[in-house]
DNA sequence: AAAGATGCCTGGTAGC
DNA sequence: TGCTACCAGGCATCTT
């Protein structure tokens, strides 16, 4: 499931291939996504056109043209490529916008929860105008955290998991982010201070951070044939390791399930 | 009204 | 071999 380290390694891999060409073909294989794919107004929209910038807003990449934004979302197994030539169709490559060079922007999508959109302007489109700040940004910090979730009575992991309070913190480093800080998955959000917070938002931009970087190992070779950038599983602490021994103290992890989502931690390293 | 809980979409995989 | 249960992110909808 891309998280926003992975929706960043996309936007970095496919920019030097998708900017300012002229887009000559756009064609829908398979228009159920979660929404569909509004063909007909992305022709009219994007034909003869090319995207002059790319920016990425929480999981969401938002390319920018002269006559409006494509808005992007890999959903749980989504992916792009940026391929050289036409090359042939693989399983679930759904979509695909080829450029005068012959290049192409293809995307492929296995469940199908992902999404392409068309807006006039993103700043007010109903997905993305309720979306808290950044995580890496300067608005998120702990004081907006510990002030954000004053009598809040939701266990800490799905607060942080809430887009509504910071975008792009998934279930894997919503996991990591807890344990790294020492905070329970279960802890009310409104019940922990601000010190705690501020471990948190830190633990968080950490995390984010290594993960981008860990990215930029697969974006040399972005372009080709295949080339999903692999999912960052090189540092994880607990995510997917309920049952086996936590690295610090090497008690048990509990494994158990908030809000139907899988949560690993450390019963006496996380309080 | 706002916060929290639940359901839904899809398809690969595990288990039997 | 075929079936059922499960899982995932995030939005829609329902309940409190």
């Amino acid at each position: 499931m891309p998280e926003l380290p992975e929706v960043e390694t996309t936007l970095r891999g496919i920019e030097p291939f998708i900017l300012n060409k002229k887009i000559s073909c756009i064609e829908v294989r398979k228009s159920k996504l979660r929404w569909p794919i509004p063909s007909k107004i992305l022709e009219k929209n994007l034909l003869k056109e090319s995207f002059t910038s790319i920016h990425r807003r929480g999981k969401y990449l938002i390319l920018k043209s002269k006559n409006g934004y494509l808005l992007i979302h890999l959903g749980m197994s989504g992916y792009l490529k940026a391929l050289d030539y036409e090359t042939h169709i693989q399983k679930h490559d759904h979509f695909d916008i080829k450029f005068e060079d012959n290049s192409l922007l293809r995307f492929n999508d296995q469940r199908r929860f992902g999404s392409i959109l068309w807006t006039k302007s993103p700043e007010s489109h109903p997905l993305l105008i309720n979306l808290g700040p950044e995580p890496l940004g300067n608005n998120f910090s702990g004081e907006y955290l510990h002030q954000a979730s004053r009598k809040r009575q939701v266990n800490i992991k799905n607060f942080i998991m809430n887009s509504k309070i910071v975008v792009g913190v998934g279930n894997i480093y919503a996991n990591e982010a807890l344990f790294i800080s020492k905070i329970k998955p279960m802890k009310k959000a409104g019940t922990i201070n601000l010190s705690m917070y501020q471990d948190l938002a830190n633990s968080i931009k950490t995390i984010l951070r290594q993960a981008i970087d860990d990215g930029g190992t697969t974006l040399k070779d972005f372009r080709g044939a295949d080339n999903k950038p692999g999912y960052f599983k090189q540092h994880l602490q607990v995510y997917g390791r309920g049952g086996e021994k936590c690295l610090t103290c090497k008690s048990i992890l509990k494994d158990i399930r908030l809000s139907n989502r899988s949560s690993v931690y450390c019963a006496k390293c996380q309080k």
